[in-house]
DNA sequence: CCCCCGGACTCAGAAAAATAGAT
DNA sequence: TATCTATTTTTCTGAGTCCGGGG
């Protein structure tokens, strides 16, 4: 085995998809019931390899699966910073040992070896119920945890993504009946149901987020069910106007046109109220989602975000696409991908004011002996460089806002682009990166019909 | 029934690293 | 070609969502 000379060790798996492995960063495990092969790993003995090497060739040759693992290194001590306003900011973040660090393996499977000569991992558990293969308490707050879970190129991964995007296309069959029934709503005699009603239609005309209950010790960010009244001004006749600190305290402004009914039950909502207090008095999250299951099995609020991003860029890219060459095409991608992230997901557009990043080698100390000639050159040169830049400025900023790797990473159904590239001839490695195509390959043989 | 909270998972932007492009 | 710069990708870990179980 020559592989095993140079310290590596090939895989073959299921579709005849082969990997190199460096031995030092693999791991064999059982895992959900499946014997795997984890790999960037650090830190495995040669005996274990070997052990489970003789093993497979006997029983589980064709069965393994071949998994990346997504964050094997424990984060290292530093000091808190946290997003926005957080009450914790500072804090020390102290050192993860393997005593704070629980496992997760298949019963009878080898126990890792410990990294650090005499010390011993928190504890050894078998639960096949869950994917996590570590965690430890986060030093910050020892309430949560910290999980090392399978990369998102993993199939598990890849299987959960795509039940995600099937539970949002149901949604399709039911929306117009969810639509016709908040609209109806509005005008409740019942304070929860009108309640109910304009925050279902708040997540999905403005892709709000659901908005659960925070404690005091994080940042003071709210979502739909926690706006305050102070987040929400009416402006007659009908403009509703938001300013609030969302998600990574990104602030949401926004003014937009609702129907008058809307716009009552919000003026109706914070009557007798002062700032500070809840705009749904009535509501939480566990009641919206429990009522949103009432409409659609599994329905919860967030799946709003993935149905309208994912219906708007199908419906985009049959109305946008024309003739043209492959660049044509993916212009048209890029733009339908924009767009429908600039119509449904406003919500992370308006950023906060933060300090643009300082202008590199503003100093202009020449580190090399420039001649006075060459120096005036450079200079001229740098100044139109900096004019250059202030009038990009602006567009650049705009391009920035639209969060469009976030989107395509988390709210598009893959299936879309590649069906769509598939009708066009277009490659799809001209849509998706290198990781994109390895989370996605759950959607690569997808047939070139697929409609979202 | 409701509420509280532990638990496990998705989603998020900043920073670092890698790569492409300009000089 | 070498080097510097801009852009893209990857990593990192914080911040949400949502579920379910117990009181």
């Amino acid at each position: 085995m020559a592989l095993r000379e140079m310290g590596l060790m090939e895989i073959n798996w299921s579709k005849g998809c082969r990997a190199k492995l460096p031995l030092s960063r693999v791991r064999f495990t059982h895992h959900l019931d499946h014997p795997m092969v984890l790999w960037q790993v650090t830190n495995t003995s040669r005996a274990l390899v070997d052990q489970f090497t003789r093993k497979s060739k006997s029983l589980y040759t064709f069965l393994i699966l071949c998994c990346r693992v997504g964050n094997f290194r424990v984060e290292p001590p530093a000091l808190f910073r946290g997003r926005g306003e957080h009450p914790k900011m500072g804090k020390l973040k102290k050192r993860i040992w393997p005593s704070d660090i629980t496992i997760n393996i298949g019963k009878g499977a080898p126990i890792p070896e410990c990294p650090i000569p005499g010390q011993r991992w928190k504890e050894i558990r078998h639960d096949n119920t869950v994917t996590w293969l570590a965690f430890w308490n986060d030093p910050i707050n020892p309430k949560e945890f910290k999980y090392v879970f399978l990369a998102a190129s993993s199939s598990l991964k890849g299987q959960s993504d795509k039940e995600k995007y099937e539970k949002a296309r149901l949604l399709k069959d039911y929306i117009q009946g969810i639509r016709a029934a908040y609209t109806k709503d509005f005008a409740s005699k019942d304070v929860t149901k009108r309640q109910i009603a304009v925050a279902t239609y708040l997540i999905d005309k403005l892709a709000l987020r659901a908005g659960n209950e925070k404690d005091d010790d994080e940042a003071d960010t709210v979502g739909c069910c926690t706006l305050k009244v102070e987040n929400v001004e009416p402006l007659p006749p009908n403009i509703l106007k938001f300013d609030f600190l969302g998600k990574d305290s990104i602030r949401y402004q926004n003014e937009v046109e609702v129907e008058p009914p809307v716009f009552k039950a919000i003026q109706q909502f914070r009557t007798g109220k002062s700032g500070g207090d809840d705009l749904f008095d009535e509501l939480d999250t566990s009641k919206l989602n429990a009522h949103l299951k009432e409409l659609m099995p599994g329905l919860t609020a967030k799946v709003f975000r993935t149905y309208n991003a994912s219906i708007t860029l199908d419906e985009m890219l049959s109305r946008e696409t024309k003739g043209g060459d492959v660049a044509e095409k993916v212009v048209v991608y890029q733009h339908a991908n924009k767009e429908g992230i600039l119509n449904g997901l406003k919500t992370d557009l308006a950023r906060s004011k933060k300090g643009k990043p300082p202008l590199k080698g503003a100093d202009g100390k020449p580190r090399k002996n420039l001649n006075p000639d060459a120096l005036e050159r450079k200079i001229v040169q740098t100044t139109a460089k900096v004019e250059k830049m202030e009038r990009d400025k602006e567009t650049k900023e705009d391009l920035k806002t639209v969060a469009l790797g976030t989107s395509k990473i988390n709210y598009l159904d893959p299936r879309i682009t590649v069906a769509w590239c598939k009708r066009h001839e277009v490659p799809i490695e001209k849509i998706f990166n290198k990781s994109l195509l390895a989370k996605f390959t759950w959607a690569m043989d997808i047939d070139p019909s697929f409609r979202f």
